[in-house]
DNA sequence: CGGATATTGTTTACGTGTGAACAATATCGA
DNA sequence: TCGATATTGTTCACACGTAAACAATATCCG
């Protein structure tokens, strides 16, 4: 066996076969990718992924219930918690317990998470911008588009949580 | 119902903002997606996409060395080990050390790898074909297309790592 | 040659995210 | 009303992936 038959590929160019033509392989490279440059752009404001999107989103939706969070950002609550309770003790967000239904929590920008997301914003703004690698603008806004779809949010009917559909 | 009001975003309807058209946050949705995808088709033959990408992989380059496998996959060296000494464990893959530069190592399908992966192709054909969600073939095509011109796979001339042309 | 430097895979410590079990609270139905 | 059931957030154990330090080997250059 060990003997290279049809002489072993130990050059550097690797062949990835039907693997490159594979969505899931395709996203995943896409998102590494992705990561790489917002740590490159941002990593000066010591700012993760998962931070930068809570405090966006908690701009935008005031008082929203952690679990509605979670389900939004499609991570598990047992990760929203960690991430919330870091967050709190960081002094960002505040959680209140509402007097409809003491299960839950809700949660708050805190002035000093106003001032983090008002002083990251720029960046981020210069981030998205630039981060289209080597697409044109026309071509990162079509991948948008596609993306929005295949995820589901610009889907016409229900497909809830699950669509699935397979046309 | 109890109606959202004014403030607080308590209803189940989540303002994403801005993040709605980033794409860094789109494509961390896509991926996990993708990867549910991935279980809900496969999951009953019990395959982890690590281990289908290195399946076949070492399918096409029979004898890759470890370091130059880790780096087409964009995962670390470190957990390249992880992986391969499991698989190997399994029985699915052979290491060998050349003659030529005893630090590095060659990878190899053994015979039950090449049995393995011959039973989870139809599977994961299958899996790929239908695997466009609300899509039409037209549409996976294209974002096909553009992710893989967004990975680096395409791009004419260099641009290696990190063209972070802007255009 | 032979010492400095680079490369390769490994180990260890750690961060991120998940699944399952759980306690507290809310809701539903006889 | 009150017992059964569902929901919400939390905790714990664990998978996946990375960064940094390391040992072994290879290469470069005086």
């Amino acid at each position: 066996m060990p003997d290279a038959g049809p002489d072993g590929a130990r050059d550097n160019n690797l062949d990835y076969g039907p693997l490159g033509q594979s969505l899931g392989f395709l996203l995943r490279l896409a998102q590494l990718r992705s990561f790489a440059t917002f740590y490159k752009d941002m990593g000066a404001l010591d700012i993760r992924p998962g931070e930068m999107t809570l405090l966006m989103v908690l701009a935008e939706n005031p008082g929203v219930r952690q679990g509605i969070l979670a389900k939004a950002l499609r991570i598990k609550r047992a990760h929203m918690t960690k991430m919330v309770h870091g967050m709190e003790a960081d002094g960002l967000i505040a959680r209140t317990v509402p007097e409809g239904d003491k299960r839950s929590v809700e949660l708050w920008l805190t002035e000093a998470g106003r001032a983090r997301i008002d002083a990251v914003r720029p960046d981020f703004g210069r981030h998205e911008a630039k981060a289209t690698g080597p697409l044109t603008q026309a071509e990162a806004a079509e991948l948008r588009r596609l993306l929005r779809r295949y995820v589901g949010f610009d889907v016409p009917a229900d497909a809830g949580c699950d669509g699935g559909g397979m046309r």
